[in-house]
DNA sequence: CCCCATTATAAATTATTTTTATAGTCGCTG
DNA sequence: CAGCGACTATAAAAATAATTTATAATGGGG
């Protein structure tokens, strides 16, 4: 079989319109009709139906079957291109949190260069939520992510390495500024800055409003820890991020979290299972893991 | 590109031989050269490396990674080809291990009859580990698996429906058969009886002699309940099964355990996550849940 | 040195896929 | 209701791709 038919009928499972499939393969139209009646004889099942009352095209239960399947084998086949990329240029990508790329990675990225491998080392910025997509798609080889739980996927393999509590920060000149501790549940008639959403930070923010029975006024997202922390500074909102932030600024306070089982942000080194590191990310791993794993 | 081409690939990682693969597919030496090369154009990589001074096939880095994706492209189609069997023969494959088979198949099988959806069904039978692999690879669509510990697979569905304790069977001469109660360290000096290894049981079994560190002296293993029941009755040894299978045998007593912290024997019903189910086999699920599910 | 077991290469053959050209279906519209 | 437009199907020709046949190349061992 071959994998082109997988990819026309792919399309067509969601385009639902043969003459387009076509187009965007850039190929002509029978094309695709022999494409799809080359799986039904393969699979001896009708994928597609073509309704011509309602002018639409109706996927049989073979047909979604099958599109879940082809869906996977694309997917994987587009994996083993990344990683082959990535192996014969002897290249290795690193996803980095935001807030893990600040506090982390400066002492990795010494020990990287000390032994001349930083070279090699791309970095792909981003949320948590987002990089462990990008290393499942193998747009990244290694991630260092953080997660409010152990992050347990069968196709990844996760190191934990450290284990933080959430703060809250608030401007100087706020209220609360005077204050070391204080209970979640203090702040419902705050306002929030919060960063976007595929942060872990809101997995755990939105656990302890559910838990504290309020909805909170996020008046701002940012992507940035510095963005966050100057519109704090400026009073707009409080913010909930971890103690490693901290970036020792007169004009906003920390204070830490009172309430019982706080939820805590987990960094973790995360690889696919699936894939063969090559001796210099092996090397990098080794350096990841002395490097933040604390003794 | 074509899916041959993984075949033959992933047959010559295993054989590192081209003539051998050549023969297995009935198929030309050439054959399997040219498809290499193809696979190496395709990927731009060195996939092997023809060392013949130690006259072995050198599988690179590269070459690894790839094996990995191609078994996965061809399991995901043999599993497509499979399901899509099913789908268009209607047809629906329900593993279960014997022990449920026994205890909750009956009423199940009653309430298919009465909808006239028996014929369509066919049982597969086997342990939960080895049911559990029949289900990923498309042998079964359903099954009912027991396991001690709730089944968390990314590929899996699983609804737990029932919960026993284990307990242990003697036989009626034995000078443990008076007892109603009894922990499980009594049991050191026992001989057992016991289920094969790809039962659940086993796995409960192994945490309490663990935890009660001792070896269990393992007379027998059987595939089946009576087996082991009537081997039990003649004192051959003890054995170690859920409650359900009582038989009220006069020549056999049943002991619960007194441990703290006792695994227990989950029953759940289990499908792929991937797989569409047929209006039939949704029927079947169905008439699965309110059959199961003690209310 | 020749033979054996391997894998590679090239040309010929065979198989498969794609294109070109055209037909069929159905709904809509004047 | 004829004709047009938006679809998909079919058949023959053309273009590609895979396989075979025949033969070469490589290195080890008798």
């Amino acid at each position: 079989m071959n994998t082109k038919d997988l990819a026309y009928f792919d399309r067509l499972i969601k385009l639902k319109n043969f003459s387009q499939v076509a187009n965007e393969f850039g190929v002509t139209q029978p094309t695709i009709t022999m494409a799809i009646q080359r799986l039904e004889a393969e699979f001896q099942a009708k994928l597609v139906l073509r309704d011509r009352v309602h002018h639409e095209l109706v996927v049989t239960a073979s047909g979604r079957q099958l599109a879940v399947h082809a869906e996977s084998v694309l997917q994987e086949l587009a994996l083993a291109h990344q990683e082959i990329t990535h192996l014969t240029q002897d290249q290795t990508v690193l996803g980095l949190p935001p807030i893990i790329e600040n506090y982390y990675f400066p002492q990795v990225a010494a020990s990287l260069q000390k032994r001349g491998m930083l070279a090699d080392i791309r970095t792909l910025t981003g949320g948590s939520v987002w990089l462990r997509n990008a290393l499942r798609d193998g747009q990244a080889d290694l991630a260092l992510l953080g997660s409010t739980a152990p992050l347990a996927y069968k196709s990844l393999i996760a190191e934990e390495f450290d284990r933080q509590p959430f703060n809250i920060f608030v401007s100087a000149a706020h209220p609360l500024a005077k204050r070391k501790r204080i209970y979640f549940s203090e702040l419902k008639q705050e306002k929030f800055v919060l960063f976007n959403h595929s942060f872990v930070h809101n997995t755990a923010f939105n656990l302890l409003t559910r838990r504290n029975h309020f909805r909170p006024d996020v008046v701002f997202r940012a992507t940035d820890t510095h963005a966050i922390m100057n519109l704090v500074a400026e009073n707009v909102g409080v913010t909930f991020l971890t103690g490693i932030v901290d970036q020792h600024r007169p004009d906003v306070a920390r204070l830490e979290l009172l309430d019982d089982e706080q939820p805590a942000f987990l960094s973790s080194i995360v690889y696919r299972s699936s894939h063969v590191l090559t001796p210099a990310q092996q090397q990098v791993l080794t350096i990841l893991r002395t490097t933040l794993t604390r003794s």
